[in-house]
DNA sequence: CTGTTAGCGCTTTCAC
DNA sequence: GTGAAAGCGCTAACAG
């Protein structure tokens, strides 16, 4: 077809139309009061000519990218991929795209992952934030900034997030009614709000039923495999180990998975959160609390969208119910 | 500090600075031919109003986003995500980043992300095909591409993928060498081009062997977990099973794994591709076959780097060799 | 070594 | 309903 590059521009379009590149440029933006037989001149021109507009020039205009940024702490997360499965999926919809960056967890590469979407002028941002601390969020001035899964001290923002709280509570008692003697707890970073959450909600559980929490057997880590294995095995190697543990979330789980399945643990019953692909799977598991990840996330896009069309609604928190699937 | 939004432009810095906006962005890109002391007026005035170069308005001038796309098939799978790690984590330290598309394992929508990171501008796209066709990679035109993990048809392309030939290959001699009787294969989609070269591997190391290729014990799925799931069941439930079954890759596994999960299968030795977390907790699994996922993605990024920068080279297919981990 | 100037490709008043 | 013209913020000749 062409020969060389493909540096086809409005104005290519215009001549080839006979029009003026402003007429080019409503035509391809809908404008309505453009005549339908130019209009139709340009979308022929247009194709004739393979023209395809240079966003780049079009941004820098309109002071609008139609990107996004994500921070996530990891990629090799189902949990993360999955909310941000959801997002690109309502994204796509709008012609958004996503920039996405990790932040390892570390602050100073969050502060620098915003700085940088911040000059590359996206629209929105979306984080997962690594940790409790917020304040270098407001290196993004007026861009307008969603939370996702965590709270942060120090930046007021909207959000969206599972109701840990219930879900863990809910798990909690539901065991407790059907026999449970001690329930043992294996928590994550309890700086970090869901951890915490989580956390609460076993306590209130615990307290509904009269039972004593017992400082033995409630250990805190960080929300990582290892972290999940050594705590289980403390766990079970207490001298009278509880006959069942809330995990905190799919990491630890599967990491006292890799724990429980050395020996056998007789009538031992496992709590945990998210339903990731093998949770099911893995030994005593008896009742998992599933969040819905994928509607997180969309739920955190169409929120984004909405402060990026200008909303000045306040600044909301969306607490989206988990669901309990019981497995024996 | 400022009181609107913060549209400092070079000019500000410029005027505050009492140089030319010339001057300004030199000192922005580094040249070198700028007095040292004018250099030091303007970093001055730069930090003094806290300016931050504006990258479309620099892209637009430039041609050059330091952006890049990658399309992948799905995110929520751990092995694609690896590669994406690679990928990033290289790029980030050139300043570049990351437009991530999904394609859904399908045709048309990876077609459509394509028109749309080359209306972005990109400088490079990154591609796990998800499928053996590539005709339609063409509409990036003169935009570098660089394939993974697979190779497509209809499109001649840079690409770093694994030795899947020699990985299966090895694996399989290895069993063979050990004493393994009759070693089933569960493979994925061989119009795949990864899926058909573990099978020539495995067909190879039994031809070495003299073993007759069995084609009661030889399906073919994709990829995914039901069908390993599906497959391990026909296999198992055969007259006379095999003591060994070689699977092509971490989502059959685990399949398979749910499926073996449910009764005993004394004596049986799984053989498998990927070594993602849970592979080696899986049942009977006696072999992994790892593949270097970062590296796949360090080594995708830099040859698309090269590329980026005008390298004329022809184009090349990196083969990076996988390791065996045996478990028993 | 530094400033002047002309755009990059698009949108958008403001006239007509 | 359409066109002319002025930039968006930056870089890159080209002079000096």
């Amino acid at each position: 077809m062409s020969e060389k590059q493909s540096p086809v521009t409005v104005k290519d379009v215009a001549e080839k139309a006979g029009v003026s590149t402003a007429t080019v440029s409503r035509v391809l933006n809908g404008d309505l009061k453009v005549r339908p037989d130019t209009a139709e001149k340009v979308q022929k021109a247009v194709s004739l000519l393979g023209y395809r507009m240079n966003q780049v020039a079009r941004s820098l205009k309109t002071r609008r990218t139609h990107t996004i940024g994500i921070i996530a702490p990891e990629f090799r997360n189902d949990f993360f991929m999955s909310i941000v499965t959801g997002i690109e999926d309502t994204l796509k919809q709008i012609d958004f795209s996503v920039i996405l960056c990790s932040s390892r967890e570390n602050l100073k590469e969050e502060e620098n992952r915003l700085r940088l979407l911040k000059e590359k002028n996206v629209d929105g941002v979306i984080i997962i934030p690594g940790s409790n601390r917020g304040e270098h969020f407001q290196i993004m001035e007026e861009t307008p900034i969603v939370l996702v899964d965590r709270l942060v001290e120090g930046f007021e923002s909207d959000a969206v997030l599972s109701d840990n709280f219930q879900g863990s509570y809910e798990a909690v008692k539901y065991s407790l009614k059907r026999g449970a003697r001690r329930i043992g707890f294996i928590g994550g970073d309890r700086t970090l709000t869901s951890a915490k959450e989580r956390f609460d909600g076993y306590l209130k559980a615990l307290e509904d039923f009269q039972r004593e929490a017992e400082s033995e057997i409630i250990l805190f880590g960080d929300y990582h495999e290892d972290s999940g294995y050594h705590l289980m095995k403390t766990l079970m190697e207490l001298e009278s180990p509880p006959d069942h543990v809330f995990i905190s979330n799919y990491f630890m789980h599967l990491g006292a998975a890799r724990y429980l399945l050395q020996s056998e643990h007789k009538g031992l019953h496992i709590l945990s959160f998210d339903d990731l692909p093998l949770a099911s799977f893995f030994p005593y598991t008896s009742i998992i609390v599933a969040q819905p990840m994928e509607e997180i996330g969309r739920q955190a896009a169409e929120l984004l969208i909405q402060r990026i069309n200008g909303s000045k609604a306040k600044k909301m928190v969306l607490r989206l119910p988990t669901t309990m699937r019981i497995l024996e």
